[in-house]
DNA sequence: TTTATTTGTTAGCTTAGTCTAACTTATTAT
DNA sequence: ATAATAAGTTAGACTAAGCTAACAAATAAA
């Protein structure tokens, strides 16, 4: 049995893991607010269990085993975010919070329920994908806003790490997923972004804003 | 803060002692399925919090602050109950052990959200009343069925004590919330019931059902 | 290549929540 | 009224999850 606690650590060694493959105790422990001593026992843990790969002095890598338990709970947060938005009328910077419980329930049906009732969704109201049943995860590989030019024409597809604040900014903008964005002018000097979209003309983004709008190109512009 | 674990005392006191007034510790050891000695060590941490009030080898009550307490963690797993059965598609018998563990969340939007989903039901799927969003409780004091006789008509308003057994056994006789009873016979032996209702003509409840069905007098016939 | 800094480890302490064993108080039966 | 049983208490141990303080290893700076 794996316990809550348990469960939050190997959710967190899965998401600072994705690029590296790897993830340091010092970041571990930063991310889930702990101490780096506290951190260390549990990785010392998780390696009796066989949830993660761990030697002294090394970093931390997640087993497959360990990798598809993160993915499951990675599965019902995601279900849940979606469920609480499309279902229950939560906003997108309401449900974070909220489903970093839920997704502790020990219930498959309960959130079988979930998929079936939102229709298997692959994404979540973050535009982050949803594992399958099984744990499998399918990127799509996103570029960030600020990596196109003047001119381009784009689809915004996902936030990346976002914040409750960078959230309510994109509502007061009546930005939402699946936006059509285009390109009218890169202040050089700090990287603003002005963009035009249906709902709004030559509306300013700064570049940490469109450091975290993924998108992908529209009309056949990559 | 009050812990979850703290919170299932508080729950199981509030429904232990809703005749007495009162708990003995073995008997709230037995409900929680703990040691005597467990109850007993929690009832110390429970008063040191004003949650309950307990003295050496006296039986245990709760607090008004307790009361207050409890009833809102039942409020928050009847929502929850009936918004599975009402708002997901769950069956009456399924939603007990998630309601236990949902009951716990802590976002007052989210159980307010299913309040409003749900229209401000006042009756949990199992006809259990719902506290009020300041724990006030109102409790219909229905009779058993088992204490009706030959003639009477009732209507079916409550299960008392359900296990998912009995609830699966209800399902099998179509025998839901509402359902008006007319009492065909009882046998004298061991209290038998012949009933029927709409869906059913003479079917036959153990004396042992009978005592778990709450019921009302229908049509004037109190 | 030493030295300083960051990172990781170990030991030992704390609290919540559980247990068993031994004992005491209350209740019930004879 | 005394003995037997049940209920409640205390002490001591355990695990999970956290912490601090002291030390060791690795990395970066000088
Ligand atoms: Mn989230
Ligand atoms: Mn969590
Ligand atoms: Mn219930
Ligand atoms: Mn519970």
């Amino acid at each position: 049995m794996i316990s809550e606690t348990e469960e939050n650590y190997l959710k967190a060694l899965f998401v600072l893991s994705i690029d590296k493959g790897e993830v340091n105790i010092s970041e571990l422990s930063k991310q889930l607010e702990v101490k780096i001593p506290t951190a260390n026992s549990m990785m010392k843990r998780l390696t009796e269990k066989e949830l993660v790969i761990y030697e002294s002095y090394k970093p931390v890598k997640l087993s497959a085993k360990g990798k598809k338990e993160a993915a499951l709970i990675i599965r019902k947060h995601r279900l849940t975010e979606m469920f609480l938005v499309e279902k229950m009328g939560f906003g997108w910077e309401e449900v974070h919070l909220i489903a970093e419980q839920i997704e502790h329930i020990r219930s498959s049906a309960f959130f079988e329920k979930m998929d079936e009732l939102l229709g298997h969704p692959n994404v979540d109201p973050h535009g982050s994908p949803i594992p399958d049943i099984n744990g499998k995860i399918t990127t799509e590989h996103y570029l960030r806003l600020s990596d196109h030019k003047k001119g381009d024409k784009v689809e915004f597809m996902a936030v990346s790490h976002s914040s409750e604040d960078l959230l309510k900014f994109l509502n007061s903008k009546e930005l939402v997923l699946g936006t059509v964005l285009f390109i009218e002018s890169i202040e050089p000097f700090d990287g603003t972004m002005s963009v035009s979209y249906d709902k709004r003309q030559n509306e300013m983004l700064s570049s940490k804003v469109c450091d975290k709008l993924l998108v992908r190109g529209a009309e056949g512009n990559s």
